[in-house]
RNA sequence: UGGGGCGUGGCCAAGUGGUAAGGCGGCGGACUUUGAAUCCGUGAUUCGUAGGUUCGAAUCCUACCGCCCCAGCCA
C-alpha cells in the first residue's frame, strides 16, 4: 500500500495537493460521472484514467455514478456496457457504484428548501418564452413574471408539478440568480422539468426531473466527492455548480476541469459517432474502426495501450490533437512484448520448390517471440509448394527492392534460401506461380558460406496451411482532421473508402486453427492480428489491430514522390 | 462585439524569475534469419506579438493578435 512519493505530474494534483496541505480536504475522493446513453469511448477513457488515477496516487477512491437524470435517452444497456468497459481498463469503483437518480427524494427536498429561501420559483413560460426572457451573449435577460410568486404559492405548484399534475413543459421550477448575469448559466437556470417518462431505474415514480446542473454538484456533495474533475466545457457552470452548495451550505467539492481529448483520423462526439452507426457508415459500436472502448477491444487495443496512451498524452487545459502515431505506439509496443509470432500469408502466391523431393515434409522449429525465450518454441512443417506473400515477389524489382525476384535469392524464415528460376503466368499475364530450387546446405535460414542475404519472407506450406479471413483496417477518416472538409461537406467526406479491406484465402500456418477469440498475435513481417469474434471452428477471422512499422513503404513513397517531383 | 478558457519545435507536454525536460513523429546511422524490435545520433539563441519591470523573464506588468467554449425544459 506504500504510495509512490512522486510529485504533481499536472495542474489537478497540484491542485489536489494544494487543497490536502492547506486541510480544505482531508482526503481525495473522485466519481467519475457519465450518463447512460451511449458507449464509453477513448475520451472516457481519458478521464477515467484521471478520475481512477488521481485517486488511486492519493490513496483516496472513486466512484462510478451513472448521471441517470434524462429518462428519454436512458437505458440499463449502456449501464451495463458501461460498467464491462471501466472493469477491462482494470479499474475498480469498489463499493462505490451511485445513481445520481437514488438523490432524486434528497435532491427534492433541497429544492424544496432553496423555494422556502426565496431562491427559486416556479416559471410557467414556455420554452420558447424562456429563450426569448434570456437574453443574448451580449444583452442582459429579463426576469420572468412568474418570479416573484410567494413562497406559499411556489411551494404548492412544485408539490403538484411532482404530483403529476401538469402536463410536460406546462412549467419548470428555476433557481433565482440574475437575469443580467454575464454568464449565461446563472440567468435562472432551470432546476426541474416535466418529463411524464419511464425512468430505466426509478420507473414511473418521478414525473419530474433534475437538469445537470442541479443534479450534479449536489450528488457530488452527498457523496462527499473532494475534487469533481471534468472536462473544460463545464467551466462556465462551475460558478453554478458552487452557488447551489453555497445556497444549500452542504458539503462543497471542488470542481476542476480538464481539455477533452482528440486524436487526429478519428472523431471522438458522442453524437458522431452515433451518426456513424446509425448511418451505416460502421457496422456497430463495436466496429474496430470505432474509437469505442468496445471498438477498441475488437480492434485488438489492450488495457494496458489505452491506460499507456492516456498517460502519455498528459493533462491540461489547452486545445489539442494528439497524433493517431501516439495510440499506435502505445498497442505496437504492448504487443510487441506480448504477442506470440506466427506465419500468415495474407495475399498467396504459389511457389513451388523444384529440387525438393515431392512427397517430404521436413519441420522447422520456430520461436515463438525471438525476444523471449519463454514463450518456447513451435514446429512449421516445410514443403514442395509453399505460399508466400504476393508483395515479396516482383518481376521488376524497383531499386533497393532485396525480396524475391527472376534469378535472386531470398531466405525463407527459419527454413531454406531458395533462387526464383521461372515465373509462370496465366493468359493475361499475371504472375500465377513461382519455380524456385532451394539451397540444401542452408538448413535453417543459415549461410554456412558467409554469403549476404537481406531478404527473409515468410512463408507457409500449401498443404499445411489453414485458411482464413483477415480485415484490414485502417483510419476511419483520411484526413487528419476530419472536421477540415470542404464547405457545404460535413466529416462523413473525410470517411477512408479503403478503412476496411476483407481478405478472403488467407493462408494461416496450422497453429492458428481454433485460435482463441480475442487473442493476439504478430503475423510476421506484417502486423498485429486480433481472432475476431465473428470467427468460427470452420473459419477463423482476424483483425489487423495496427500494421508494423514499415520501412520499405516509406522508402518506397520517397521513391515515387522524387519521380513526381522530376 | 458580454462572459469564460487557452496560446512552448510537426503533434502532445514539462517549466511556477536564474538562463528551454520528456514522449510521439520525422530524418540519419548501427544491428538484424521480422525492411519489425533494439541501440545511437539529430531539431526551439527561443516560448502568439509588441513594449515594460529586473543584473537576469517562457515565467511578473501593460497592450495587442489568434484559437476554443457558452444563449437545451441535453449532459
Amino acid at each position: 500500500m506504500a504510495q509512490e512519493v512522486t510529485g504533481p505530474s499536472n495542474f489537478i494534483e497540484e491542485a489536489v495537493e494544494a487543497d490536502l496541505a492547506s486541510r480544505r480536504f482531508d482526503r481525495v475522493q473522485t466519481r467519475f460521472p457519465p450518463e447512460p446513453n451511449g458507449y464509453l469511448h477513448i475520451g472516457h477513457a481519458k478521464a477515467i484514467s484521471i478520475d481512477f488515477g488521481v485517486a488511486e496516487k492519493y490513496g483516496g477512491r472513486c466512484n462510478l455514478r451513472f448521471d441517470d437524470t434524462n429518462p428519454i435517452k436512458e437505458e440499463t444497456e449502456y449501464v451495463e456496457a458501461i460498467m464491462h468497459d471501466i472493469r477491462w481498463l482494470g479499474y475498480d469503483w469498489g463499493e462505490g457504484l451511485y445513481y445520481a437518480s437514488d438523490y432524486f427524494e434528497q435532491l427534492y427536498q433541497w429544492a424544496v428548501q432553496l423555494v422556502q429561501a426565496g431562491k427559486a420559483y416556479v416559471c410557467d413560460l414556455s420554452p420558447d418564452e424562456v429563450r426569448a426572457y434570456r437574453g443574448t451573449l451580449t444583452e442582459p435577460g429579463q426576469e420572468s413574471p412568474y418570479r416573484n410568486r410567494t413562497v406559499e404559492e411556489n411551494l404548492g405548484l412544485l408539490e403538484r408539478m411532482r404530483a403529476g399534475e401538469f402536463p410536460e413543459g406546462a412549467c419548470t421550477l428555476r433557481a433565482k440568480i440574475d437575469m443580467a448575469a454575464s454568464n449565461i448559466n446563472l440567468r435562472d437556470p432551470v432546476m426541474y422539468r416535466i418529463l411524464h417518462a419511464e425512468h430505466h431505474r426509478t420507473g414511473d415514480q418521478w414525473c419530474i426531473y433534475p437538469m445537470y446542473d442541479w443534479a450534479h454538484g449536489q450528488s457530488d456533495s452527498i457523496e462527499r466527492i473532494s475534487h469533481s474533475l471534468c472536462d473544460i466545457f463545464y467551466e462556465d457552470h462551475r460558478p453554478l455548480y458552487d452557488w447551489f452548495l453555497e445556497q444549500l451550505g452542504v458539503f462543497h467539492p471542488r470542481q476542476i476541469e480538464f481539455a477533452r481529448l482528440n486524436i487526429t483520423h478519428t472523431v471522438l462526439s458522442k453524437r458522431k459517432l452515433l451518426r456513424l452507426v446509425k448511418e451505416g457508415y460502421v457496422a456497430g459500436w463495436d466496429d474496430p474502426r470505432m474509437p469505442t472502448l468496445s471498438g477498441l477491444r475488437r480492434r485488438g487495443y489492450t488495457p494496458a495501450a489505452v491506460r499507456d496512451f492516456c498517460e502519455r498524452i498528459g493533462v491540461a487545459k489547452a486545445d489539442s490533437v494528439v497524433d493517431i502515431a501516439l495510440l499506435e505506439h502505445c498497442i505496437r509496443q504492448d504487443l510487441d512484448r506480448q504477442a506470440p509470432r506466427v506465419m500468415a500469408v495474407l495475399n498467396p502466391l504459389r511457389v513451388v520448390i523444384e529440387n525438393y523431393p515431392e512427397d517430404q515434409v521436413e519441420e522447422f522449429e520456430a520461436d515463438n517471440h525471438p525476444g523471449d525465450e519463454s514463450m518456447g518454441t513451435r514446429m512449421l512443417p516445410f514443403s514442395r509448394v509453399l505460399y508466400i506473400e504476393r508483395e515479396d515477389f516482383h518481376e521488376d524489382p524497383p531499386k533497393q527492392y532485396f525480396r524475391l525476384a527472376p534469378g535472386r535469392e531470398v531466405r525463407l524464415k527459419y527454413a531454406y534460401i531458395i533462387r526464383c528460376v521461372e515465373v509462370v503466368k496465366d493468359e493475361n499475364g499475371a504472375v500465377v506461380e513461382l519455380r524456385c530450387t532451394y539451397d540444401p546446405d542452408t538448413r535453417g535460414g543459415a549461410t554456412p558460406d558467409g554469403r549476404k542475404v537481406r531478404g527473409t519472407l515468410h512463408w507457409v506450406a500449401a498443404d499445411h496451411a489453414i485458411d482464413a479471413e483477415v480485415r484490414l483496417y485502417d483510419h476511419l477518416f483520411r484526413l487528419p482532421e476530419p472536421e477540415n472538409v470542404a464547405e457545404e461537406q460535413d466529416f462523413t467526406a473525410a470517411i477512408n473508402p479503403d478503412s476496411l479491406v476483407v481478405l478472403t484465402g488467407c493462408k494461416l500456418e496450422h497453429h492458428l486453427a481454433g485460435a482463441e477469440i480475442g487473442s493476439h498475435y504478430q503475423f510476421m513481417r506484417m502486423g498485429y492480428f486480433v481472432a475476431d469474434p465473428d470467427s468460427t471452428a470452420a473459419r477463423p477471422i482476424f483483425n489487423r489491430t495496427v500494421a508494423l512499422r514499415d520501412t520499405w513503404a516509406k522508402i518506397k513513397q520517397a521513391m515515387e514522390q522524387e519521380e513526381q517531383g522530376d
